[in-house]
DNA sequence: GACAAACTATCTACTGATAGATAAACTGCG
DNA sequence: CGCAGTTTATCTATCAGTAGATAGTTTGTC
């Protein structure tokens, strides 16, 4: 039956994208997984360090999938189709990325945690960043790449809040319309 | 020393802004404006209440503040500028938009609360829309005006989530350089 | 035997909510 | 006017449920 220190990171994951973290407690976790809740002390002694593993374990799952996108399309467009693809994954589970999530939160989260949560953003812009300069020819737009970058990233979070409340995808569906017409205004 | 019951909207919005709803209790709240428990549940009998009169009244004010930038502002730039500053006031208090922050918490919302969030998000965006409108033929642009107007709260939104976490105000600042942007292209 | 990983049992603190009491203020009528 | 009835706003006290965390114990495997 598997690990049960990765089930409950698992399961950790799954309840803050939907939930956030303030909504899972030692208890739930461990009947999810079959366990008592001294035993998920034993694996994460405090809620911060369940929070902190999680949040780190995220961002290279999702670092990862951004180089598989990478390797994979040659254009511009589909590499912003692919990270907006990954943001539509979440919210058609009614869930939210797991980073957004948590900066909601932020108040309530430790030192180390926020740390891990400025990583995520921090390198998520840059793999953006890179693309757009990469493709710098490309594009039409009096924003340099780095702030196309942030912006991108910052309104791919919010399009998946809102959309979410409107359980609808029409925000998210418009980063794809506007780098077509960042693309193609000029060619 | 004014109404209570106004006195623990107040609190509970504040508090809403920076933590989160599920970070207030009834016994917080009582505290901060010094009565008993029992007289906040007086005054909303249940949390979702509370929930519901606080999303409500923040949207009120909210268009209020729009529609006197609306009055004050002639330009587009100037009507875009007057709402980042409004995104950048709750961030320079280390707060959150309300709407944003209870978007984050959709899960644990009734459905009154959620239509209230409905609300403040379909009607930002429709003044914002109109805006696009009324400035159209100024505007350099292959999206709609509804697709720019919902690009654009949803962006402040995220731009707030994210520049929080780093302390900053780069992201918000951003859409002040996209709207001059979008207007001067043609021009 | 040693260690990892689980367990039982318990603690203190806090949650939203309710019941019932009380004092003061307002309302309508004779 | 003056009293009865009602409403408003607060209180004290309590409930069942849940939270994160800890101490000490058992189990299974190399």
């Amino acid at each position: 039956m598997a690990d049960k220190r990765e089930q409950i990171e698992k399961a950790a994951t799954d309840a803050i994208k939907r939930d956030g973290l303030r909504s899972i407690s030692f208890r739930t976790l461990a009947d999810e997984v079959g366990v008592k809740s001294s035993s998920v002390h034993y694996h994460f002694p405090t809620k911060s360090d369940l929070a902190q593993q999680v949040v780190s374990k995220y961002t290279d799952g999702f670092l990862e999938e951004l180089a598989a996108i990478g390797r994979r399309e040659k254009t511009l467009v589909g590499k912003v189709d692919g990270l907006v693809s990954l943001f539509e994954g979440v919210i058609d589970a009614q869930d939210l990325c797991l980073c957004g999530m948590m900066s909601a939160e932020l108040t309530a989260l430790d030192g180390g945690t926020r740390g891990a949560l400025k990583r995520f953003f921090r390198e998520s812009e840059a793999w953006l960043e890179a693309a757009f300069v990469e493709h710098g020819e490309e594009v039409e737009s009096g924003l340099t790449a780095r702030q196309l970058a942030t912006l991108f990233i910052a309104g791919l979070e919010g399009a998946s809040l809102v959309d979410r409340v409107h359980d609808s995808r029409e925000r998210l569906a418009t980063f794809r319309t506007l780098v077509r017409d960042l693309t193609t205004a000029r060619a």
